[in-house]
DNA sequence: TCATTAGTTCATAATTTACAGAACCAAAAT
DNA sequence: ATTTTGGTTCTGTAAATTATGAACTAATGA
């Protein structure tokens, strides 16, 4: 398990990238290791080592990655080791959950225009463009998603 | 500046949705104010007091959020006092962003694909396609916000 | 049966964050 | 001239986060 300079420094910047979307530090470097290495899959022990982690941290951070659905791992007979990689499935869900966002947005600021009671309706009319705005973009998700399938056949 | 117990747990909601989001809690508490409260302005010391944060949690807070754009502030003569409110052009700045966020995962994992060498192109497929999803969701957009005007119409 | 492997769990240390409180400052009011 | 207003900046710290290392465990192997 060598490491490019490139690897390493890429394993960081995609670290970084996650600690942004709320992954812990170790967790993050855990995803970027496992997308960046050459080889599909790594052991606990491979993983540990690459990132200079201890074993509870690199236990910590994969039960997490685990319970969360970002890796999964497979086993081979005669071998007590797990093997792990990243859930390809997940680069789909990744989208589904940012819409999701969107739309608990969309009704957690419909929740606001029925709460607060401004007295001239023009101080409501940018946030109702938005509220819109995000109700088009999810209606209008699948199609769009369907037709990024037709046009890569 | 009296809330109703709908407008204070709306503004924790929406406080925790924007430390999810990446904001400290004092600062997402006082954007949660400003979207909820019924007056459109409020100064530095309204503030203050309805969320009963300090005077430098508050500054840091408004300084925060004029300097990252998402309130801004008006004076009226003879008023020393500034009356901050939330910037409703930021609300399609916000989108844009979320776009912008995938436009740098797409390129980041372009420069995965680069860096690793994997032995079998399969292992590659899948992260090649959700690039070319990003890529075809970043394209659309523009025009899935006309499309979106014009259905306002 | 004893040692090794592949991890897990726990206590705790190190770091980071987020805020309060007090001192401070410049402009305006008295 | 000095007091008040509308903040800002600095220091200390409580709390939360994140990681470590050591002790532990359950399964396998010798």
């Amino acid at each position: 398990m060598t490491l490019t300079e490139q690897q390493l420094s890429l394993i960081e910047e995609f670290g970084v990238y996650q600690e942004n979307n709320g992954f812990q530090p170790a967790v993050a470097r855990v995803m970027g290791l496992l997308l960046v290495c050459d080889r599909p899959e790594l052991t606990f022990d491979e993983i540990s080592e690459a990132l200079s982690i201890s074993k509870s941290a690199t236990s910590n951070a994969l039960n997490m990655l685990l319970n969360t659905g970002h890796i999964e791992y497979t086993t081979f007979p005669g071998d007590r080791k797990r093997y792990f990689r990243i859930k390809s499935s997940n680069w789909s869900e990744f989208f589904v959950k940012k819409m999701d966002d969107l739309s608990y947005l969309s009704t957690l600021l419909k929740r606001v225009l029925d709460v607060r009671k401004r007295d001239l309706p023009i101080y409501d009319a940018k946030l109702n463009d938005f509220i819109s705005f995000l109700d088009y973009m999810k209606d209008r998700m699948p199609s769009l998603i369907e037709e990024w399938q037709k046009s890569r056949k």
